[in-house]
DNA sequence: TAATTGTTTTACCAATTGGTAAAAACCCTA
DNA sequence: TAGGGTTTTTACCAATTGGTAAAACAATTA
């Protein structure tokens, strides 16, 4: 997604760093481009490609700042601005607000969805699937916390905007993760439990990664998590699921140790 | 809080059910008093005891709809029209929409943490710690919904307003609770893990069910979560939590730790 | 090169935003 | 009942909101 893999000539007429959030340093780079025709970059770049270029610049935009504000907090002039168009610009891309966050948030799903089939997976392995299904879930927060912030965001409004979409796709998806966990229990494979709510922890401590950083860092006591954090919420998270999912067995290790600096 | 228990002759001047959300129905009751002085309600009632009421009617209406939709999804007006106000009468109680939601997260931190101090109270019974630890923060999803969501939205974006109430405030708590993990570890009642990621999984854990409701009620087939609902998360989190923090019954504690009781 | 299509800018718009100033109404007490 | 403090309303304000219309510009194709 990251890398479209150009059809034809290309070279992107911007080159603007995608990692520089300052939007204000150089407001005026895409207008530039038309004042001054000769200069800057009148190259080869397909049109369409361009179009993709833009659309993607102001989804990706759409999608921090919706993270961070929620879609009442942002204006269509806020987010042009930080990809350096105007407002009715972005107008031509997407009809109106809305529509351009239903985009966002369709997006977000799709990355939301991408990383919860671990356990149809592997529907024979408990152990392996609960595993994996956490180290992945961890990853998407730490891989892209501001889909699970817009996420986060949409749900804790209540959902005014794509609960249909949420029932549509997000519940199937939930609801085979749990007919997975009942057939385990079903045949003997683990503990009997109720799989909704087991899924509701594992998105919750998992989740919280992403959309509670901000605190977790203050309680860590650092500027932001790190690796080595997420190696432990994972050890503790999967330590404790198994805990509870499994038969018993052998003694488990313990926890996620405290790190003794 | 709902009964305040009026010190002089009493009676509520407008008698408005507060439970009628529906702002539009009634727009103009507050204002209908002015125009019509004789009919409604001139009677008796402490001048300073009507602004607490509508201080406390606006500051219940703020915070459903920061709630909702967080502080820039949310117009002064909106709140206003809420509680059958004016936006300038809002504006006389309080200075500026961010001092009123300044006032709003600072009654619910009040609200977050008096639920968040049972470890402390029975610092030599992990057990029964955590029990009451799980047992009161879902109380407080289930009691305090919109608390927990107004919380929920600053953290999410950042906490641009509120990090420094919530570096002093929260932090310290957290870490006295961690303190206390520690120290029950050392001690050998429970077995060592990092307590800062244990806390961070509690929260989690507990707070999903208020700020996330809306999709679990989706998950569950139910359009609201019930008592039962919360008593099986209770279960599992408390079940979860005791198999992975408990040593196990029975076996001898940790090696050369016994128990300095 | 001309016509056509695709993209961006300019010029607006009515409604709403947070906020101020001051007049008016209200209420209690003297 | 008169005065003074408290509360509410009326009248504004400049800035911003999401959105439209059309002109101007650029790129592609005939």
């Amino acid at each position: 997604m990251k890398n479209p893999a150009p059809p034809t000539t290309v070279k992107p007429k911007d080159a603007k760093p995608k990692t520089a959030k300052a939007g204000a340093v150089e407001p005026k780079a895409r207008a530039r481009k038309a004042a001054d025709p000769q200069v800057d970059a009148p190259k080869v770049v397909k049109v369409s490609q361009a179009r993709k270029l833009l659309e993607a610049d102001i989804l990706a935009a759409a999608k921090r700042l919706f993270a961070q504000r929620g879609f009442g907090g942002v204006s269509l002039d806020h987010i042009a601005r930080e990809v350096g168009a105007s407002k009715q610009n972005l107008l031509y891309y997407f009809p109106s607000k809305e529509e351009l966050y239903r985009r966002v948030l369709h997006g977000v799903l799709d990355v939301w969805l991408s990383y919860m089939d671990a356990l149809s997976q592997r529907p024979d392995d408990p152990e392996q699937a609960l595993r994996e299904y956490i180290a992945g879930k961890l990853r998407f927060s730490r891989e892209h916390p501001d889909d699970s912030r817009v996420y986060a965001n949409e749900v804790v409004s209540g959902a005014p905007i794509f609960s249909a979409e949420i029932a549509a796709r997000v519940i199937p998806a939930v609801q085979a993760d749990v007919a997975i966990l009942n057939r385990w229990a079903e045949r003997g494979l683990c503990r009997p439990l109720d799989g909704r709510h087991l899924m509701v922890l594992l998105w919750a401590s998992t989740q919280v990664y992403a959309d509670w950083a901000s605190q977790i860092s203050l309680v860590l006591g650092k500027p932001a998590l790190e690796e080595a954090d997420f190696a432990a919420a994972e050890a503790l998270i999967v330590d404790m699921v198994l805990r509870t999912v499994l038969l018993e067995k052998g003694a488990a290790p313990a926890a996620g140790l405290p790190p003794k600096s």
